[in-house]
DNA sequence: ACTATAATACTTGTATACAAGTATACTCGT
DNA sequence: ACGAGTATACTTGTATACAAGTATTATAGT
């Protein structure tokens, strides 16, 4: 009904107790960043609660939760795609350097004891989901671990920006890994090695170490970025295909 | 109705053409913000529904911003109402910093003659905002004026933050402002000062006077929180009386 | 007096209904 | 053929209705 050939991109054991609300805004997230819905399209509430046969409630709320985002601009007459350039990546890592950087100094004035053993145990479930190859969940404890970081302050102004950013931070490392998550090994132990390091930063509180890891992020965040693209057109080839 | 003293805290000129949802939500965050709602209250959607004589979308929606906006914490049964402590206040500031440090680094490598022509009018909006003594007006033109300089580099996500954080700035400075508007006028003057050094870094790109102008920016969140205190204190008083 | 259970009153989440406004398309007049 | 104006089909924003679940209270049994 939705899509033929993959009915639903969000992962839908994750929205075990989640309202229509928020799967319906998870399922059109992915579907924006993954490009399946394409940007400038026009969306209206209508339409979607019909599409997802649910009313224009849930529909509402979800499109206030993407506007949030900055997926979508809510117009008087419809609410108009902006989609996931790789400008917008770039921009949403600029935010993710700044508050783990702004983290970073702030955690090593307090005992990083705790923090460390939590990211370890994140890392340790790192590495089971690479070994059953489980994309999905690699994305999930990929995410996990900076949400863990950034939480473990308790600044709440910080951890809201976070909680704006991590949707689609989640989605695009979820897409970014189902890409790739089978061929490229060699990026998966880069991964796990750039964590090892934060890991090692925070517990040695070495700034040094942070800014080295910070910096390997950013390699890491061009490839995915090359992922995206690629999963994108992809998307776009099997939509070609499907309308033939 | 609401509160016999003072129906509406939020100057309702500056709803022109905002929905009800919105309204709602610009008064209930006045009145938390200025501890008319205590913290720890628990609000229920049927009552404000009732208590603002409109249906519960709005209020639904209102909620939903309040929450975004951590002024509340939506649990299973009713809104609790977090509030602004100090801390918050100075968790906000850690953010407006955070984001002007960045948004500084990326205006000194572009040509800032435009926003500067922008920041000098303002400037001198609240120049004769202070003339007048209209202290809503005073707080609408210095909330634009950091505005302004934060969306001039056109970064979705730093606009983002901004958008998040904005509203609770904006009434927070709003009560400040009104609080001692009349009175403090050595205070103004050096808001007014650090105003025009703000500009001066942006202009000559001088990044020891943006420092400078930041810091200050600090002190005069110190005044604020005073100030805000002094309200809190006040309203309750009041309250206090009413109940007599 | 106290505990367990049942009834009740409240909560949110979703669906539907309605009103006001906007863009599109069509018709009529020239 | 073409422009003005109207009709129509859409849009959102708000109100209301309903369903499912939760806390509280009252009641009955010991």
């Amino acid at each position: 009904m939705l899509n033929d050939t993959n009915d639903f991109l969000y992962p839908e054991k994750w929205l075990s107790k989640a309202s229509t609300g928020e799967r319906v805004a998870c399922e059109l997230r992915m579907r924006i960043i993954s490009g399946l819905i394409e940007s400038g399209t026009t969306l209206s509430e209508n339409k979607l609660a019909a599409e997802y046969n649910v009313s224009r409630s849930p529909i509402r709320e979800a499109l206030k939760v993407l506007s949030n985002e900055n997926l979508i601009r809510l117009e008087r007459m419809g609410a108009v795609v902006v989609g996931l350039t790789e400008k917008e990546i770039e921009e949403i890592y600029d935010v993710r350097l700044l508050i783990e950087t702004f983290v970073f100094e702030r955690l090593v004035k307090n005992d990083t004891a705790q923090v460390v053993r939590e990211l370890t145990k994140i890392f340790e479930m790192m590495q089971i989901a690479i070994k059953y190859k489980d994309a999905d969940e690699f994305a999930l404890q990929d995410v996990l671990f900076h949400e863990t970081i950034i939480r473990s302050i308790n600044h709440s102004y910080i951890t809201m920006i976070w909680n704006n950013t991590k949707p689609v931070m989640e989605s695009f490392i979820l897409l970014s890994m189902r890409m790739h998550f089978n061929e490229k090994y060699d990026d998966l132990s880069r991964i796990m090695k750039n964590h090892e390091l934060y890991i090692d930063a925070i517990s040695s509180k070495n700034r040094e170490i942070m800014i080295q890891s910070l910096h390997q992020n950013f390699d890491d965040v061009q490839g995915k970025v090359d992922d995206l693209w690629m999963s994108q057109q992809m998307l776009s080839k099997a939509r070609e295909q499907e309308k033939e």
